[in-house]
DNA sequence: CCTGTAAGCGTATGGGGTACGCCTAACAGC
DNA sequence: GCTGTTAGGCGTACCCCATACGCTTACAGG
């Protein structure tokens, strides 16, 4: 038959994120792509069909990496495992964030985690609606917080020049005391409010 | 003098977010804007300096709706009155919200916000450590609920692909319930599980 | 009026995504 | 090995975008 296909999906999504992490996301482009994998930009079509699909490609490529076994302990424990999965993910590609957020919903893996979550609130004993209340709280809470602790406000540059904003004082302090609080900490005691209040519900 | 300014930041951000709220944040140009505005593209340039101001005037105008007085009540429900602000702001120039992500560390109305829940969590005993993981969770929830609600997955169109997702059963199942669960209620159910969090930990 | 200042804008540059069509590499079967 | 077929690789061209630069023009004070 023809000529054999000389890249596979996952070659090009790596190819993609090496652009990404060493040079941030708007230095994304087709062309820049192409260039890593030696080819001409125009070759690349034969294998997405338009820059969002390379995009989808990133992301599923970022996300695969999230391990949805071997989670143990009891149900909270197994929620805040699996939480903390997927934000070392993402951590370890802070830059493609937006690209995350954009097509998280396109992600095989995303999925596969959800899965995984609600087998474990089922186990827990949610169901109905609760069971989707609980979800999206568990979504959205790791959703905002991976986004706060990589794009500002409370946590680096900006939050350094919050301290010095005499019209807001407790945005000040409240800055000061972040610096001072390690992400992983804040995040793990984040996530335990919300399982906190979860888990009284989960007895209700 | 010289001639006078013929335009004001505000009705720059107005003219901005009349063209998003219309034809989608992809429409977002300076052309599409100096238009709107009965004026050749460069012309924008007298009044920001680019593409970003440009943005960052469209976020502020948006988030400078939200009012931060009259909060009434117990201090849980002052924060909820206050993320809901929050939240009717964003919902009603929903195609804006990337940016909001994007640019939300530089918006005044947002760090006056801000310090509005501050003086609430303060009133609550909050203080040092526990006031910043108390912010960044309320923060962080607020964030994620907002984006989950108007960029899926659990929410739509792509909810309702994913009830017929043989491989996730629970994720078909959940998908199923959470079409029947209005935005409002969800989001007040879900900021309220948090909110039980907080409570223990205010006592404690 | 005349002049200085800043508003308004036309043009040009450099980049991006991608439709289209040519050339050619690689294989199957003979 | 020769040949025909198929798809890979890519050059060209188009349109849209942001924006640097410099010209032209409107206005206000002398």
């Amino acid at each position: 038959m023809p000529r054999p296909r000389s890249l596979t999906p996952d070659r090009i999504a790596e190819a993609a994120l090496a652009v990404i992490d060493a040079d941030g996301l708007a230095a994304l482009s087709m062309k820049a792509v192409a260039a890593r994998l030696g080819m001409g930009t125009m070759s690349l079509y034969r294998y997405v069909a338009d820059r969002a699909e390379l995009e989808e490609l990133v992301v599923e490529r970022v996300l695969a990496d999230v391990s949805t076994g071997d989670a143990e302990g009891t149900w909270r424990e197994r929620v805040m495992t699996l939480a903390e999965r997927v934000r070392a993910a993402v951590g370890r590609h802070p830059n493609a964030l937006p690209l995350i957020a954009a097509h998280r919903d396109g992600s095989p893996s995303l999925a596969r985690w959800t899965e995984a979550v609600l087998v474990v609130l089922t186990g827990a004993g949610f169901a109905g609606r609760e069971r989707v209340v609980a979800l999206r709280a568990l979504v959205a809470h790791l959703l905002g917080a991976v986004e706060l602790e990589h794009r500002g406000p409370l946590g680096g540059r900006s939050t350094r020049r919050m301290t010095e904003l005499a019209a807001f004082p407790l945005l000040a302090e409240t800055a000061r005391d972040a610096l001072a609080l390690p992400p992983d900490e804040e995040f793990r005691r984040g996530l335990d409010l919300l399982l906190d209040g979860l888990e009284g519900a989960s007895r209700r």
